[in-house]
RNA sequence: GGCUGGAUGGCAGAGUGGUCAUGCAGCGGACUGCAACUCCGCGUACGCCGGUUCGAUUCCGACUCCAGCCUCCA
Protein backbone atom coordinates (compact mmCIF):
# COMPACT_ATOMS: atom_id res chain seq x y z
CA UNK A 1 0.00 0.00 0.00
CA UNK A 2 1.54 3.32 -0.91
CA UNK A 3 1.34 6.52 0.59
CA UNK A 4 1.36 9.83 -1.63
CA UNK A 5 1.92 12.94 -0.12
CA UNK A 6 1.94 16.67 -2.04
CA UNK A 7 5.22 17.98 -1.36
CA UNK A 8 5.33 21.73 -1.43
CA UNK A 9 9.50 21.27 -2.08
CA UNK A 10 8.77 19.94 -5.53
CA UNK A 11 4.86 21.32 -6.39
CA UNK A 12 3.97 17.84 -6.25
CA UNK A 13 2.40 14.82 -5.29
CA UNK A 14 4.61 11.86 -4.82
CA UNK A 15 5.00 8.92 -3.02
CA UNK A 16 6.15 8.58 0.36
CA UNK A 17 8.98 6.34 0.82
CA UNK A 18 10.77 7.32 4.56
CA UNK A 19 14.71 6.58 4.28
CA UNK A 20 14.44 3.86 7.23
CA UNK A 21 10.84 2.14 7.53
CA UNK A 22 11.65 1.56 10.34
CA UNK A 23 11.67 4.66 11.86
CA UNK A 24 9.69 7.51 10.53
CA UNK A 25 10.18 11.09 11.46
CA UNK A 26 7.66 13.42 11.25
CA UNK A 27 7.01 16.85 13.05
CA UNK A 28 4.83 19.54 13.04
CA UNK A 29 4.86 22.96 13.94
CA UNK A 30 2.89 23.88 17.41
CA UNK A 31 2.05 26.75 18.91
CA UNK A 32 3.41 30.19 20.10
CA UNK A 33 1.59 29.95 23.79
CA UNK A 34 1.38 33.89 24.34
CA UNK A 35 -2.82 32.91 24.22
CA UNK A 36 -5.31 30.45 23.20
CA UNK A 37 -5.59 29.27 19.71
CA UNK A 38 -8.29 29.78 17.37
CA UNK A 39 -10.15 27.28 14.98
CA UNK A 40 -7.86 27.13 12.28
CA UNK A 41 -4.55 26.37 14.02
CA UNK A 42 -7.26 23.35 15.52
CA UNK A 43 -7.81 22.61 11.59
CA UNK A 44 -3.53 22.26 11.38
CA UNK A 45 -3.33 19.68 14.22
CA UNK A 46 -6.15 18.00 13.18
CA UNK A 47 -4.69 17.37 9.65
CA UNK A 48 -0.92 16.15 11.42
CA UNK A 49 -2.85 14.05 13.80
CA UNK A 50 -4.42 12.13 10.88
CA UNK A 51 -1.77 12.08 9.03
CA UNK A 52 0.48 10.10 12.29
CA UNK A 53 -2.01 7.94 12.36
CA UNK A 54 -2.04 6.90 9.03
CA UNK A 55 1.49 6.83 9.27
CA UNK A 56 1.06 4.25 12.11
CA UNK A 57 -0.72 1.97 9.55
CA UNK A 58 1.77 1.74 7.81
CA UNK A 59 4.94 1.42 9.81
CA UNK A 60 6.10 0.22 13.12
CA UNK A 61 7.62 3.33 14.45
CA UNK A 62 6.38 6.62 14.01
CA UNK A 63 8.31 9.43 16.16
CA UNK A 64 5.59 12.17 15.67
CA UNK A 65 7.21 15.52 17.33
CA UNK A 66 5.02 18.75 17.50
CA UNK A 67 7.03 21.72 19.58
CA UNK A 68 5.40 24.27 21.52
CA UNK A 69 6.87 27.96 21.04
CA UNK A 70 7.56 28.81 24.33
CA UNK A 71 9.91 31.95 24.10
CA UNK A 72 9.02 34.77 21.88
CA UNK A 73 8.49 38.40 21.79
CA UNK A 74 5.01 37.95 21.76
CA UNK A 75 4.48 36.47 24.55
CA UNK A 76 7.00 38.49 26.29
CA UNK A 77 4.73 42.07 25.21
CA UNK A 78 1.34 39.78 26.24
CA UNK A 79 2.75 38.61 30.09
CA UNK A 80 3.76 42.34 30.00
CA UNK A 81 0.41 43.44 29.28
CA UNK A 82 -1.10 41.00 31.61
CA UNK A 83 1.14 41.92 34.73
CA UNK A 84 2.07 37.98 35.18
CA UNK A 85 5.40 36.33 34.96
CA UNK A 86 6.49 35.40 31.64
CA UNK A 87 7.61 31.48 32.38
CA UNK A 88 3.98 31.21 34.02
CA UNK A 89 2.03 33.17 31.17
CA UNK A 90 3.55 30.42 28.59
CA UNK A 91 2.65 27.43 30.66
CA UNK A 92 -0.79 28.74 30.84
CA UNK A 93 -1.58 28.45 27.44
CA UNK A 94 1.00 25.08 26.96
CA UNK A 95 -1.65 23.55 29.72
CA UNK A 96 -4.40 24.79 27.68
CA UNK A 97 -3.30 23.96 24.01
CA UNK A 98 -2.86 20.33 25.16
CA UNK A 99 -6.13 20.76 26.74
CA UNK A 100 -7.62 21.61 23.37
CA UNK A 101 -6.01 19.02 21.56
CA UNK A 102 -7.20 16.83 23.96
CA UNK A 103 -11.04 17.43 23.70
CA UNK A 104 -10.30 17.49 19.52
CA UNK A 105 -9.73 14.20 20.21
CA UNK A 106 -5.53 14.49 19.10
CA UNK A 107 -2.93 11.80 20.08
CA UNK A 108 -0.66 13.15 22.47
CA UNK A 109 2.33 13.50 19.93
CA UNK A 110 5.89 11.17 20.60
CA UNK A 111 7.34 14.04 21.75
CA UNK A 112 6.37 17.79 22.73
CA UNK A 113 9.86 19.36 22.83
CA UNK A 114 9.64 22.78 24.27
CA UNK A 115 12.10 25.42 23.03
CA UNK A 116 13.37 26.89 26.38
CA UNK A 117 14.52 23.61 26.73
CA UNK A 118 16.59 23.20 23.65
CA UNK A 119 18.72 26.78 24.35
CA UNK A 120 22.26 24.76 24.29
CA UNK A 121 20.96 22.99 20.90
CA UNK A 122 20.33 26.43 19.95
CA UNK A 123 23.68 27.81 20.93
CA UNK A 124 25.73 25.06 19.25
CA UNK A 125 23.62 25.25 15.53
CA UNK A 126 24.18 29.07 15.60
CA UNK A 127 28.11 28.78 16.43
CA UNK A 128 28.59 25.98 13.41
CA UNK A 129 26.58 28.47 11.38
CA UNK A 130 28.81 31.17 12.00
CA UNK A 131 32.27 28.91 11.78
CA UNK A 132 30.63 27.15 8.34
CA UNK A 133 30.18 31.18 7.07
CA UNK A 134 26.79 31.34 6.91
CA UNK A 135 25.74 33.16 9.69
CA UNK A 136 27.70 36.53 11.37
CA UNK A 137 27.59 38.47 14.52
CA UNK A 138 26.50 41.96 14.62
CA UNK A 139 25.54 44.40 17.50
CA UNK A 140 24.85 41.70 19.71
CA UNK A 141 23.10 39.91 17.14
CA UNK A 142 23.47 36.89 15.02
CA UNK A 143 22.09 36.81 11.92
CA UNK A 144 21.45 34.21 9.30
CA UNK A 145 23.58 35.80 6.07
CA UNK A 146 21.01 34.63 2.81
CA UNK A 147 23.37 34.99 0.45
CA UNK A 148 25.68 32.25 1.57
CA UNK A 149 23.21 29.65 0.18
CA UNK A 150 22.73 29.68 -3.15
CA UNK A 151 18.98 27.76 -3.21
CA UNK A 152 17.90 30.21 0.01
CA UNK A 153 14.08 30.34 -1.27
CA UNK A 154 13.94 26.76 -2.72
CA UNK A 155 11.09 25.71 -0.65
CA UNK A 156 8.92 28.86 -0.81
CA UNK A 157 9.41 28.61 -4.82
CA UNK A 158 11.20 32.28 -5.13
CA UNK A 159 14.31 34.13 -5.17
CA UNK A 160 16.18 36.93 -3.38
CA UNK A 161 15.37 39.57 -6.22
CA UNK A 162 11.48 38.21 -6.36
CA UNK A 163 11.40 39.03 -2.56
CA UNK A 164 13.50 42.49 -2.11
CA UNK A 165 10.77 43.93 -4.78
CA UNK A 166 8.24 43.51 -2.54
CA UNK A 167 10.17 43.93 0.28
CA UNK A 168 8.30 44.59 3.79
CA UNK A 169 10.98 43.20 5.50
CA UNK A 170 12.54 45.06 8.63
CA UNK A 171 15.32 47.89 7.68
CA UNK A 172 18.23 47.71 10.10
CA UNK A 173 21.72 48.50 9.32
CA UNK A 174 23.18 45.65 11.15
CA UNK A 175 21.95 43.44 8.44
CA UNK A 176 24.10 43.07 5.69
CA UNK A 177 21.43 41.95 3.45
CA UNK A 178 17.84 42.90 4.62
CA UNK A 179 16.42 39.56 4.29
CA UNK A 180 18.79 38.38 6.59
CA UNK A 181 16.88 36.76 9.65
CA UNK A 182 17.78 37.13 13.14
CA UNK A 183 18.87 33.49 15.08
CA UNK A 184 20.32 35.28 18.05
CA UNK A 185 19.28 38.46 19.51
CA UNK A 186 20.17 40.29 23.03
CA UNK A 187 18.01 40.70 26.06
CA UNK A 188 17.87 43.32 28.88
CA UNK A 189 17.09 42.39 32.37
CA UNK A 190 13.67 42.36 32.35
CA UNK A 191 13.25 39.51 29.61
CA UNK A 192 13.88 35.85 29.23
CA UNK A 193 17.89 35.51 28.16
CA UNK A 194 20.48 33.18 28.05
CA UNK A 195 24.18 33.39 28.42
CA UNK A 196 25.64 32.73 25.49
CA UNK A 197 29.20 33.58 23.27
CA UNK A 198 27.39 36.75 22.11
CA UNK A 199 26.10 37.68 25.49
CA UNK A 200 23.01 37.48 27.27
CA UNK A 201 20.14 36.79 24.71
CA UNK A 202 17.15 34.31 23.82
CA UNK A 203 16.71 32.84 20.43
CA UNK A 204 15.03 34.21 17.64
CA UNK A 205 12.21 32.79 16.01
CA UNK A 206 12.89 29.61 13.45
CA UNK A 207 16.35 28.38 14.66
CA UNK A 208 13.93 26.39 17.85
CA UNK A 209 12.50 24.33 15.31
CA UNK A 210 15.30 23.71 13.85
CA UNK A 211 17.42 22.49 16.91
CA UNK A 212 14.50 20.51 18.14
CA UNK A 213 14.19 18.48 15.08
CA UNK A 214 17.64 17.70 14.61
CA UNK A 215 18.47 16.78 18.45
CA UNK A 216 15.48 14.47 18.81
CA UNK A 217 14.95 13.24 15.02
CA UNK A 218 17.77 13.86 13.42
CA UNK A 219 19.57 15.90 10.87
CA UNK A 220 17.58 15.27 7.92
CA UNK A 221 13.60 14.26 8.82
CA UNK A 222 11.01 12.39 6.37
CA UNK A 223 8.53 14.95 6.65
CA UNK A 224 7.93 18.59 8.05
CA UNK A 225 4.39 19.77 8.40
CA UNK A 226 2.52 23.26 9.47
CA UNK A 227 0.41 25.63 7.75
CA UNK A 228 0.50 26.95 4.36
CA UNK A 229 0.91 30.64 6.11
CA UNK A 230 4.54 29.06 7.41
CA UNK A 231 6.06 28.56 3.88
CA UNK A 232 7.53 31.52 3.99
CA UNK A 233 9.42 32.77 5.84
CA UNK A 234 9.25 30.27 9.25
CA UNK A 235 9.85 27.09 6.75
CA UNK A 236 12.05 28.89 4.27
CA UNK A 237 14.43 29.80 7.14
CA UNK A 238 14.37 26.85 9.42
CA UNK A 239 15.31 24.31 5.70
CA UNK A 240 18.24 27.06 5.35
CA UNK A 241 19.49 27.03 8.98
CA UNK A 242 19.15 23.09 8.84
CA UNK A 243 20.90 22.68 5.53
CA UNK A 244 23.79 24.96 6.75
CA UNK A 245 24.90 23.95 10.02
CA UNK A 246 25.76 20.29 8.36
CA UNK A 247 28.00 18.99 6.26
CA UNK A 248 26.69 17.42 3.10
CA UNK A 249 23.17 18.05 3.87
CA UNK A 250 21.02 15.49 2.69
CA UNK A 251 18.87 17.91 3.07
CA UNK A 252 17.04 19.25 6.10
CA UNK A 253 13.29 17.77 5.66
CA UNK A 254 11.93 15.44 2.49
CA UNK A 255 8.52 15.83 2.69
CA UNK A 256 6.76 19.66 3.31
CA UNK A 257 3.04 19.57 3.85
CA UNK A 258 0.95 21.78 4.03
CA UNK A 259 -2.19 22.91 5.22
CA UNK A 260 -4.40 25.18 3.56
CA UNK A 261 -6.03 27.94 5.47
CA UNK A 262 -9.64 28.18 7.59
CA UNK A 263 -11.68 31.08 6.06
CA UNK A 264 -14.47 33.09 7.73
CA UNK A 265 -16.52 34.58 4.87
CA UNK A 266 -13.79 34.06 2.00
CA UNK A 267 -11.21 35.41 4.46
CA UNK A 268 -8.12 33.58 6.27
CA UNK A 269 -9.43 33.29 9.95
CA UNK A 270 -6.16 34.99 11.69
CA UNK A 271 -4.97 37.18 14.94
CA UNK A 272 -4.15 40.20 13.18
CA UNK A 273 -7.41 39.82 10.94
CA UNK A 274 -9.12 39.73 14.58
CA UNK A 275 -11.68 37.59 12.51
CA UNK A 276 -10.88 33.98 14.72
CA UNK A 277 -13.10 32.18 16.85
CA UNK A 278 -11.56 30.49 19.33
CA UNK A 279 -10.82 27.29 19.27
CA UNK A 280 -11.99 26.28 22.99
CA UNK A 281 -15.11 28.12 22.57
CA UNK A 282 -16.03 26.17 19.74
CA UNK A 283 -15.57 23.19 22.06
CA UNK A 284 -17.12 24.21 24.78
CA UNK A 285 -20.09 25.07 22.10
CA UNK A 286 -20.19 21.56 20.30
CA UNK A 287 -18.82 17.90 20.89
CA UNK A 288 -15.14 17.72 19.84
CA UNK A 289 -15.83 15.25 17.38
CA UNK A 290 -18.10 17.23 15.73
CA UNK A 291 -15.39 20.26 15.36
CA UNK A 292 -12.83 17.34 14.62
CA UNK A 293 -15.34 16.21 11.32
CA UNK A 294 -15.99 19.58 10.48
CA UNK A 295 -12.22 20.40 10.20
CA UNK A 296 -11.70 17.15 8.20
CA UNK A 297 -15.00 17.75 6.10
CA UNK A 298 -12.61 19.71 3.20
CA UNK A 299 -9.40 18.84 1.61
CA UNK A 300 -6.22 19.57 3.61
CA UNK A 301 -4.82 21.69 0.98
CA UNK A 302 -7.94 23.44 0.35
CA UNK A 303 -9.50 26.56 2.09
CA UNK A 304 -12.51 25.20 4.65
CA UNK A 305 -14.86 28.10 4.93
CA UNK A 306 -15.89 28.30 9.13
CA UNK A 307 -20.01 28.37 9.40
CA UNK A 308 -22.84 27.49 11.20
CA UNK A 309 -23.88 25.55 8.01
CA UNK A 310 -20.68 23.34 8.13
CA UNK A 311 -21.34 22.55 11.90
CA UNK A 312 -24.93 21.36 11.26
CA UNK A 313 -23.74 19.31 8.36
CA UNK A 314 -21.50 17.63 10.46
CA UNK A 315 -23.56 16.93 13.13
CA UNK A 316 -25.72 14.92 10.46
CA UNK A 317 -23.03 13.04 9.12
CA UNK A 318 -21.67 12.13 12.54
CA UNK A 319 -25.57 11.41 13.75
CA UNK A 320 -25.56 8.72 11.25
CA UNK A 321 -22.68 7.47 11.89
CA UNK A 322 -23.62 6.39 15.44
CA UNK A 323 -27.18 5.80 14.26
CA UNK A 324 -25.73 2.71 12.26
CA UNK A 325 -24.07 1.98 16.10
CA UNK A 326 -26.89 2.24 18.04
CA UNK A 327 -28.45 -0.25 15.37
CA UNK A 328 -25.80 -2.65 15.75
CA UNK A 329 -25.21 -2.66 19.50
CA UNK A 330 -25.88 -6.43 19.60
CA UNK A 331 -23.79 -6.97 16.99
CA UNK A 332 -20.02 -7.82 17.40
CA UNK A 333 -18.22 -5.28 14.86
CA UNK A 334 -16.79 -8.03 11.90
CA UNK A 335 -13.50 -5.68 11.81
CA UNK A 336 -12.17 -5.94 7.96
CA UNK A 337 -8.94 -8.33 7.48
CA UNK A 338 -7.34 -5.59 5.59
CA UNK A 339 -8.02 -2.49 6.35
CA UNK A 340 -5.63 -0.73 3.89
CA UNK A 341 -7.79 -2.23 1.00
CA UNK A 342 -11.17 -0.02 2.46
CA UNK A 343 -11.98 2.18 -0.15
CA UNK A 344 -12.22 5.13 2.47
CA UNK A 345 -8.23 4.18 3.39
CA UNK A 346 -7.83 4.01 0.02
CA UNK A 347 -8.68 7.60 -0.19
CA UNK A 348 -6.73 8.84 2.85
CA UNK A 349 -3.75 7.06 1.28
CA UNK A 350 -3.82 9.81 -1.55
CA UNK A 351 -2.88 12.48 0.13
CA UNK A 352 -5.53 12.51 3.14
CA UNK A 353 -8.50 12.82 0.69
CA UNK A 354 -11.00 13.17 3.49
CA UNK A 355 -13.83 14.16 1.67
CA UNK A 356 -13.90 11.40 -0.52
CA UNK A 357 -13.59 9.19 2.80
CA UNK A 358 -16.80 10.49 4.06
CA UNK A 359 -18.37 9.52 1.09
CA UNK A 360 -17.31 6.04 1.01
CA UNK A 361 -18.53 6.21 4.93
CA UNK A 362 -21.94 7.47 3.60
CA UNK A 363 -22.26 4.93 1.02
CA UNK A 364 -21.37 2.14 3.89
CA UNK A 365 -23.71 3.53 6.16
CA UNK A 366 -26.27 3.38 3.33
CA UNK A 367 -25.73 -0.20 2.44
CA UNK A 368 -26.15 -1.13 6.33
CA UNK A 369 -29.69 0.23 6.66
CA UNK A 370 -30.52 -1.36 3.45
CA UNK A 371 -29.96 -4.78 4.50
CA UNK A 372 -31.48 -7.27 7.12
CA UNK A 373 -28.55 -9.95 7.19
CA UNK A 374 -26.38 -9.71 10.17
CA UNK A 375 -23.29 -10.70 8.82
CA UNK A 376 -23.37 -8.35 6.73
CA UNK A 377 -24.31 -5.94 8.79
CA UNK A 378 -21.47 -6.84 11.30
CA UNK A 379 -18.73 -6.99 8.64
CA UNK A 380 -20.16 -3.05 7.46
CA UNK A 381 -20.11 -2.15 11.45
CA UNK A 382 -16.29 -3.33 11.57
CA UNK A 383 -15.53 -1.53 8.25
CA UNK A 384 -17.31 2.04 9.81
CA UNK A 385 -15.57 1.73 13.15
CA UNK A 386 -11.91 1.01 11.55
CA UNK A 387 -12.26 3.82 9.11
CA UNK A 388 -13.62 6.24 11.80
CA UNK A 389 -10.33 4.62 13.81
CA UNK A 390 -8.58 6.22 11.60
CA UNK A 391 -10.04 9.66 11.48
CA UNK A 392 -10.52 9.98 15.10
CA UNK A 393 -14.30 9.78 15.03
CA UNK A 394 -16.73 7.55 16.35
CA UNK A 395 -15.16 7.01 19.90
CA UNK A 396 -17.78 7.85 21.95
CA UNK A 397 -20.45 5.50 23.04
CA UNK A 398 -23.33 5.93 20.84
CA UNK A 399 -26.31 6.20 23.89
CA UNK A 400 -24.04 8.97 25.28
CA UNK A 401 -23.33 10.79 22.08
CA UNK A 402 -27.42 10.72 21.35
CA UNK A 403 -28.09 11.44 25.17
CA UNK A 404 -25.37 13.60 26.01
CA UNK A 405 -24.83 15.42 29.39
CA UNK A 406 -28.20 17.56 28.78
CA UNK A 407 -26.26 20.60 30.04
CA UNK A 408 -27.69 23.02 32.82
CA UNK A 409 -31.08 24.13 32.79
CA UNK A 410 -32.37 20.36 30.65
CA UNK A 411 -34.28 17.72 31.39
CA UNK A 412 -32.93 15.17 33.46
CA UNK A 413 -32.69 11.67 31.76
CA UNK A 414 -35.35 10.43 34.96
CA UNK A 415 -37.56 13.34 33.90
CA UNK A 416 -37.72 12.15 30.05
CA UNK A 417 -37.60 8.97 30.89
CA UNK A 418 -40.89 9.84 32.74
CA UNK A 419 -42.26 11.82 30.14
CA UNK A 420 -42.09 9.23 27.86
CA UNK A 421 -44.00 6.96 30.10
CA UNK A 422 -46.77 9.35 30.21
CA UNK A 423 -46.86 9.79 26.47
CA UNK A 424 -47.00 5.95 26.39
CA UNK A 425 -49.90 5.46 28.45
CA UNK A 426 -51.74 8.33 26.31
CA UNK A 427 -51.08 6.69 23.64
CA UNK A 428 -52.39 3.31 24.46
CA UNK A 429 -55.49 5.42 25.61
CA UNK A 430 -55.57 6.80 22.23
CA UNK A 431 -55.69 10.02 23.51
CA UNK A 432 -53.04 11.25 20.70
CA UNK A 433 -53.29 14.72 21.35
CA UNK A 434 -52.10 14.17 24.63
CA UNK A 435 -49.07 11.88 23.39
CA UNK A 436 -48.27 14.72 20.83
CA UNK A 437 -48.04 17.75 23.35
CA UNK A 438 -45.80 15.41 25.71
CA UNK A 439 -43.51 15.54 22.26
CA UNK A 440 -43.90 18.54 21.30
CA UNK A 441 -42.83 19.49 24.99
CA UNK A 442 -39.98 17.12 24.76
CA UNK A 443 -38.76 18.53 21.18
CA UNK A 444 -39.15 22.63 23.25
CA UNK A 445 -36.66 21.18 25.90
CA UNK A 446 -34.50 19.68 23.31
CA UNK A 447 -34.99 16.04 22.87
CA UNK A 448 -36.37 14.30 20.23
CA UNK A 449 -37.67 10.67 20.18
CA UNK A 450 -38.40 8.11 17.88
CA UNK A 451 -41.03 5.08 18.46
CA UNK A 452 -39.35 1.87 17.43
CA UNK A 453 -40.37 -1.64 17.68
CA UNK A 454 -38.30 -1.97 20.61
CA UNK A 455 -40.12 1.25 22.19
CA UNK A 456 -39.32 4.50 22.54
CA UNK A 457 -35.99 6.06 22.52
CA UNK A 458 -34.98 9.70 22.68
CA UNK A 459 -31.50 11.92 21.92
CA UNK A 460 -31.20 15.35 22.49
CA UNK A 461 -30.71 18.22 19.54
CA UNK A 462 -27.57 19.83 18.78
C1' G B 1 4.69 43.77 -8.83
C1' G B 2 6.71 38.44 -7.78
C1' C B 3 5.53 33.42 -6.17
C1' U B 4 1.63 29.54 -4.80
C1' G B 5 -3.17 27.53 -5.18
C1' G B 6 -8.22 28.00 -6.73
C1' A B 7 -13.06 28.94 -9.79
C1' U B 8 -18.05 22.40 -9.97
C1' G B 9 -25.57 22.26 -9.15
C1' G B 10 -29.37 26.56 -3.53
C1' C B 11 -25.05 25.36 -0.10
C1' A B 12 -20.72 22.20 1.28
C1' G B 13 -17.33 19.35 -1.40
C1' A B 14 -14.67 15.04 -4.42
C1' G B 15 -13.50 13.41 -9.16
C1' U B 16 -13.06 12.14 -14.32
C1' G B 17 -11.34 12.77 -21.69
C1' G B 18 -17.19 9.66 -23.45
C1' U B 19 -22.72 5.69 -17.66
C1' C B 20 -23.06 7.54 -10.54
C1' A B 21 -19.38 11.37 -6.51
C1' U B 22 -21.06 12.16 -1.65
C1' G B 23 -23.49 15.12 1.96
C1' C B 24 -26.79 19.29 3.60
C1' A B 25 -31.08 21.84 2.11
C1' G B 26 -35.70 21.23 -1.17
C1' C B 27 -39.65 18.23 -3.54
C1' G B 28 -42.63 13.49 -4.17
C1' G B 29 -43.49 8.57 -2.10
C1' A B 30 -43.06 4.18 1.54
C1' C B 31 -43.08 3.33 6.82
C1' U B 32 -45.87 5.79 11.25
C1' G B 33 -52.11 7.11 14.86
C1' C B 34 -49.22 11.65 13.49
C1' A B 35 -44.00 12.26 13.70
C1' A B 36 -38.84 11.07 14.09
C1' C B 37 -35.34 7.42 12.25
C1' U B 38 -34.68 4.57 7.86
C1' C B 39 -35.80 3.34 2.77
C1' C B 40 -37.29 4.54 -2.57
C1' G B 41 -37.53 8.38 -6.34
C1' C B 42 -36.59 13.66 -8.39
C1' G B 43 -34.26 18.18 -9.77
C1' U B 44 -30.35 22.04 -10.89
C1' A B 45 -23.15 21.78 -12.38
C1' C B 46 -18.54 22.11 -13.98
C1' G B 47 -15.90 31.07 -14.39
C1' C B 48 -15.02 33.22 -19.62
C1' C B 49 -12.77 32.82 -24.69
C1' G B 50 -10.00 30.00 -28.00
C1' G B 51 -7.19 25.33 -29.25
C1' U B 52 -6.19 19.80 -29.34
C1' U B 53 -9.82 15.66 -29.94
C1' C B 54 -14.73 11.74 -33.04
C1' G B 55 -15.85 13.80 -28.08
C1' A B 56 -13.56 18.25 -22.68
C1' U B 57 -16.01 20.11 -16.64
C1' U B 58 -11.51 17.00 -17.19
C1' C B 59 -5.55 18.32 -21.58
C1' C B 60 -3.13 23.17 -23.65
C1' G B 61 -3.12 28.70 -24.09
C1' A B 62 -5.19 33.62 -23.11
C1' C B 63 -8.57 36.33 -19.99
C1' U B 64 -11.51 37.56 -15.63
C1' C B 65 -12.22 36.91 -10.65
C1' C B 66 -10.91 34.83 -5.65
C1' A B 67 -7.66 33.22 -1.68
C1' G B 68 -2.66 32.65 0.50
C1' C B 69 2.54 34.21 0.98
C1' C B 70 6.23 38.22 0.07
C1' U B 71 5.52 41.59 8.09
C1' C B 72 3.62 38.19 13.18
C1' C B 73 0.46 33.98 11.68
C1' A B 74 -1.70 26.93 11.51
Amino acid sequence: MTLYLYNTLSGKKEVFEPQDPNRVTFYACGPTVYNYVHVGNGRSAVVFDLLNRLLQKLYPNVIFARNITDVDDKINASAKEEGVDIKQYAERFTEAYADDMQRLGNQVPTLQPKATEHIPQIIDIIQRLIERGHAYESEGHVLFAVESMDDYGRLSHRNLDDMLAGARVEVADYKRNPMDFVLWKPSSDDLPGWDSPWGRGRPGWHIECTAMIMHHLGETIDIHGGGSDLVFPHHENEMAQGKCCVPDSHGYARYWVHNAMLDVEGEKMSKSLGNFTLLRDVLDAFPGELVRLALLSAHYRSNLNWSEQLIHQSRQTLDRLYTVLRDSEDLEPDMPADLLSLEAIQALLDDLNTPKALAALHEASGRFFKTEDKAERARIKGEIISVCGVLGLLQEDPESWFKGDGGEGGLTEDEIEALIQARQDAKKAKDFARADAIRDELKEKGVVIQDTREGTRWSREG
